[in-house]
RNA sequence: GGCCCGUUGGUCAAGUGGUUAAGACACCGCCCUUUCACGGCGGAAUCAUGGGUUCAAGUCCCGUACGGGUCACCA
């Protein structure tokens, strides 16, 4: 029988939830229910000084807002809790003493100062900074007198001298590395508590994982992780590494550089499925043509196959076309109700239909954000140029254009059922009766009316939105502005 | 610097030895149209580079260039 996949995300709580962590986080999700497994959510709090009040409220609101729900983790529980890594720091020390046992880790008493003198000698001739394996061949009796005297000490990995050591990670392909590159990395610290590579390595094991996703920075130090596996006899589990998501070609998105974290760019708003639906497809390519998914439907196709080796570029314009296609998708009761804020930003006035606003708004909103402007004309009109008024291709200008409110005024002057349809009905029989083309009249009239070069909805919509008042009285302001 | 990894249009990318080298965003043009959008149609635009293997290379091998990662008692 096939072991059941168990996936985890492993973040450190840092008050910020970053694109690339975001990305991962979706990742492994995606990998575990495509394969009906388990989604575990670990906490790696284990650096004190990087402590943040609040940090890890805002995982568990990145996860649960995204729908990212985890099976298992510190507020629900599980089978192999703890799943705050600083609750787990008894049981590592004696896994090393197992791997001491076994010849596969030793006691180490070099202290700071020795250490650093090691490393400056090998910084002068240019030798990879590496421990020098000084106490790696320690006689027992060395070693405990040393241990008897109270000496600090830390345990270290014995990485093998020779031969090379193979892992397989299911983005990059085999990679193999000389394991006298390997060095002989901390496991356990002179204050008894393990390092990350050892807590993740053991913690990984114990909770079951089956599948490791985790950034591409890792894959320099997975050789040691694999042996680390094998010492203890444990599976490996499958790796997969992700290259990182950039902001340009050499610079990764990061806080440093005040990229936007998931929170801000729903702050900027984005639709939170916007957003996830980009980060998948940042990296990451469908069997077919389809871009657009719903997390469901990512579950269901999402292929390991499918994640690219080559780091991406995070690009704005595309998140913002994706986000436009998903307003476009919404229905127009509820485009109504998350844009209601929007509009009364700047529209106060209270004579305004908001459906009717809302349905011509709809198809050209990319951004919830640009509303507020695309509407500012409502309350008042606003200054305008009368140079406006001139449309080559409409064959208008200043003139034209007061003839043509001038004809329009007593028209709709006399308009007793104000709506779109009588206004439509109105102004084309107008139309039709000076022989004009439709442009000649109602560019003019749209201009008249909102002061604006782009306005959501033509003269039609417009009057109808703005009332048969406000309409005739702007009209008139066109009219004297023109004269 | 050592080691590891990457490189298909402006961007995301498909591609697994034989393709007119998909598709999407962006861009440009046209159509629709009362503006802008939406929608429809079309266009320009890519295999980093040099060798090799092969009847045939974006795809396999080697080198070069460029970019990234990693070399902590941080995670």
């Amino acid at each position: 029988m096939e072991k059941r996949v168990r996936t985890r995300f492993a973040p450190s709580p840092t008050g910020y939830m970053h694109i690339g962590n975001l990305r991962t986080a979706l990742y492994t999700y995606l990998i575990a229910r495509k394969n009906g497994g388990d989604f575990i959510l670990r906490i790696e709090d284990t650096d004190q000084e990087r402590y943040v009040e609040g940090a890890v409220d805002v995982i568990y609101n990145t996860l649960r807002l995204t729908g990212l729900n985890w099976d298992e983790g510190p507020d629900i529980g599980g089978p192999v809790g703890p799943y705050v890594q600083s609750q787990r720091m008894g049981m590592f020390k004696e896994y090393a003493l197992k791997l001491i046992e076994s010849g596969d880790a030793y006691y180490c008493f070099c202290d700071k100062e020795r250490l650093d003198e090691v490393r400056k000698i090998q910084d002068a001739s240019h030798i990879a900074p590496m421990y020098d394996r000084h106490c790696r061949n320690l006689s027992k009796e060395e070693i405990q007198e040393k241990l008897n005297s109270g000496i600090p000490y830390v345990i270290r990995q014995k990485m093998p001298l020779d031969g090379t050591t193979t892992f397989h990670d299911e983005v990059y392909g085999d990679i193999t590395v000389e394991n006298a590159t390997l060095d002989d990395q901390i496991l356990i610290k002179t204050d008894g508590m393990p390092t990350y590579n050892f807590a993740n390595v053991v913690d990984d094991h114990t909770m079951g994982i089956t599948h490791v996703v985790r950034g591409n920075e890792y894959l320099s130090s997975t050789p040691k992780y694999n042996l680390l596996y094998k010492a203890f006899g444990w599976d490996v589990p499958i790796y997969i590494h992700c290259s990182p998501v950039m902001k340009d070609q050499t610079t990764k998105l990061s806080k440093r550089n005040g990229d936007a974290s998931f929170e801000d760019l729903l702050a900027k708003g984005y639709l939170k499925d916007a957003v996830v639906n980009f980060i998948a497809l940042l990296g990451w390519a469908s069997k077919g043509e389809q871009e657009i998914f719903s997390l469901e439907e990512l579950a269901q196709e999402f292929d390991i196959s499918g994640i690219s080796k080559s780091p991406a570029i995070f690009d704005p314009i595309k998140l913002k076309a994706i986000n436009a296609e998903y307003i476009r998708r919404m229905s127009a009761e509820d485009f109504c109700k998350y844009i209601t804020p929007y509009i009364k930003q700047t529209v106060k006035r209270d004579d305004i239909d908001f459906k009717m606003l809302a349905s011509v708004l709809q198809p050209r909103t990319e951004l919830f954000t640009d509303v507020p402007e695309q509407v500012d004309f409502i309350d008042a009109l606003p200054e305008y140029d009368t140079a406006m008024y001139y449309h080559k291709k409409m064959k208008t200008n200043e003139e034209t254009s007061l003839e043509a409110l001038k004809a329009v005024l007593p028209v709709l002057e006399n308009l007793s059922d104000w709506n779109a349809e009588n206004i439509h009905a109105a102004l084309f029989k107008l139309i039709a009766d000076l022989g004009v083309k439709n442009g000649w009249l109602l560019w003019p009239l749209r201009t008249a009316i909102s002061g604006k070069q782009f306005t959501p909805g033509g003269a039609v919509e417009l009057c109808d939105i703005l009332g048969k008042q406000d309409s005739l009285a702007r009209i008139r302001k066109g009219i004297e502005k023109l004269s």
